[in-house]
DNA sequence: GTGGTGTCCCAAGCGTACGA
DNA sequence: TCGTACGCTTGGGACACCAC
């Protein structure tokens, strides 16, 4: 059982890196022990207080198909339940694994069935489904012949089937409904008895019909985590408590650059391939050029590889004591852009490339604004690539000066594709929210909260330019309307926005332009 | 039928900036 | 000063869809 959206608060209880647990996470756990203790001295809440812990049933597998390590585990999670095969549900046979991948990785493959469009292949894959989490009390239905009804006379007829009052009530209730719900569930009285719950139940790992990667311990009072409520996305009251992640040596072949939207240079290791919790990896971001000059790595060197949370390879260090070749070097910074071989400037722990003019950085910037602003082109990584290289593209308004004709001339690019992007392009001109705009730009530091915000202050580019350029944007302060306000002072972001307007993108000029646009 | 590409998802680490 | 919010980034595998 896991919370939706996996969301829970992870607290790698086993992890070496033990000491990294998060404060959210510390603060979950004195705010729960602050109430255990609270109940201790108020016998009136006796059915309130109390902890719900649950067997994490993450994209569970057929154990006897599957032969990857015994630290392994993968999830698929849909957003009320978990997906899972046991061998409680049948055997595959031999050429059913292959179509959907089983055996490799059953996070995946869960993944995958969701998303299939063909039921029948979807019924043979013996997954199901774990109910875990009842987000709204069902209610008397509703006759659509009472739409006529006073408001009061609806809400009345629209009052909860069941009262839940806790978690283990809504399990009960899912039940009731006639769902699937996990067997491995345990209501407990104190902090202390659930952690206990857990190791214990963690130490029968190796002898379920499938295979798990931690437990989660939820508050079980309602009411309680209703106060407690969420920070972003991590719900306060539940906590996930996973085994440590998988680990494995590998060697380094190289060391490639990529880079990023804002410039930023990150150094990738390319690796010797190596399975790990049943995916092969083959490269590993090292986060930054400071990150990997403080590991003194050099090409070559055998390096201790995780996958955090089992989903992100990431290099832990270089293996103490081993042999280098004579004469070996640590892998040292560039100098030059990997693009445009312009100059790098270290800032803070980061190597940046600030030429504005650099094709890598226009292709980033446009693959952002494609993806979220001409949804549905399909326009992406080597499709933006190949458009650059072609000389089509260069910046984000040159998408607007495309033709059907010059996509059409690119090998391997058919009429439907063409079609596809050239209605997203046509749809973006009148349909484009601000937010999508300014998200879209890939403005440094706007990110999608601070579009929305933005998007409420303004409407349209026009008009936070307008207020940019003044030096005051509302609803930002500090450094974060310093960068704003900079990239608006920038000749470039101020013909790439004039040519946005010239191209008829409405969110540029505003609803009154546009509705006269669309008027003429 | 095959190969290439796009999208989606997972969930953590890290850095920066803001506000109490 | 500290806690918090947010932005950005990461790799691989699944299916869908398109072009050839």
């Amino acid at each position: 059982m896991v919370d939706s959206n996996d969301s829970t608060t992870t607290c790698p209880h086993t992890h070496r890196t033990h000491q990294h647990r998060s404060s959210i996470t510390r603060e979950l756990l004195i705010y729960v022990m602050h109430h255990l203790s609270h109940q201790s001295r108020n016998s009136s809440s006796r059915h309130s207080r109390k902890i719900i812990i649950s067997s994490c049933i993450l994209g569970i597998i057929h154990r006897r198909r599957c032969r990857r390590p015994r630290s392994s585990s993968s999830s698929s999670s849909s957003r009320n339940g978990a997906i899972h095969s046991a061998e409680g549900h049948g055997s595959m046979s031999n050429d059913q694994a292959p179509v959907l991948g089983v055996g490799s990785n059953p996070r995946n493959t869960a993944a995958g069935v969701l998303r299939s469009q063909n039921p029948a292949q979807s019924a043979n894959t013996h997954l199901s489904f774990l109910a875990y989490q009842l987000l709204r009390s069902p209610t008397q239905p509703s006759d659509s012949n009472n739409a006529h009804l006073p408001q009061q006379q609806l809400q009345q007829q629209q009052q909860p089937l069941y009262v839940v009052r806790s978690q283990y009530d809504s399990l009960r209730c899912l039940e009731a409904g006639g769902f699937e719900v996990s067997k491995d569930v345990a209501r407990l009285s104190s902090f202390q008895e659930a952690l206990d719950a857990a190791e214990v139940w963690m130490g029968k790992r190796n002898h379920l019909a499938y295979e798990v990667d931690g437990s989660v311990l939820k508050l079980d009072d309602q009411e309680l985590v209703g106060q407690l409520g969420a920070k972003h996305s991590d719900p306060l009251w539940a906590i996930a408590w996973k085994f440590p992640p998988m680990e494995t040596t590998t060697r380094v072949r190289g060391i490639s650059l990529t880079l990023g939207k804002q410039g930023k240079v990150t150094p990738i290791a390319i690796l010797e391939p190596v399975n790990i919790g049943g995916v092969v990896v083959k490269q590993a971001s090292l986060g930054n050029v400071k990150i990997a000059m403080e590991m003194g790595l050099h090409v070559g060197d055998l390096v201790v590889l995780i996958r955090a949370n089992d989903v992100i390879p990431k290099i832990e260090g270089v293996v103490p004591g081993q042999h280098r070749r004579p004469g070996s070097q640590p892998w040292q910074p560039p100098s030059q852009c990997p693009s445009c071989s312009g100059p790098l400037v270290m800032e803070n722990r980061d190597l940046m490339c600030h030429n504005l003019q650099c094709s890598g950085r226009g292709t980033k910037q446009v693959e952002v604004f494609a993806r979220v602003c001409l949804e549905g082109s399909k326009l992406a990584g080597k499709s933006v690539k190949t458009l650059v290289d072609a000389g089509v593209l260069r910046s984000i308004p040159d998408l607007y000066n495309m033709t059907p004709e010059s996509l059409l001339r690119l090998p391997g690019w058919g009429p439907k594709k063409v079609q596809l992007i050239m209605d997203a392009i046509a749809h973006s001109r009148t349909r484009l929210s601000l937010q999508q705009l300014l998200q879209g730009l890939a403005i440094s530091s706007v990110g999608g909260e601070t579009a929305v915000l933005l998007a409420k202050n303004y409407r349209s580019l026009r008009e936070l330019q307008g207020d940019a350029e003044a030096g005051a944007v509302a609803g930002l302060a500090g450094k974060n309307m310093e960068k704003l306000v900079s990239w608006f002072a920038s000749p470039d972001n101020k013909a790439l926005i004039d040519r946005l307007a010239q191209a008829g993108v409405a969110c540029v000029e505003g609803p009154v332009t546009a509705a006269a646009a669309a008027a003429a």
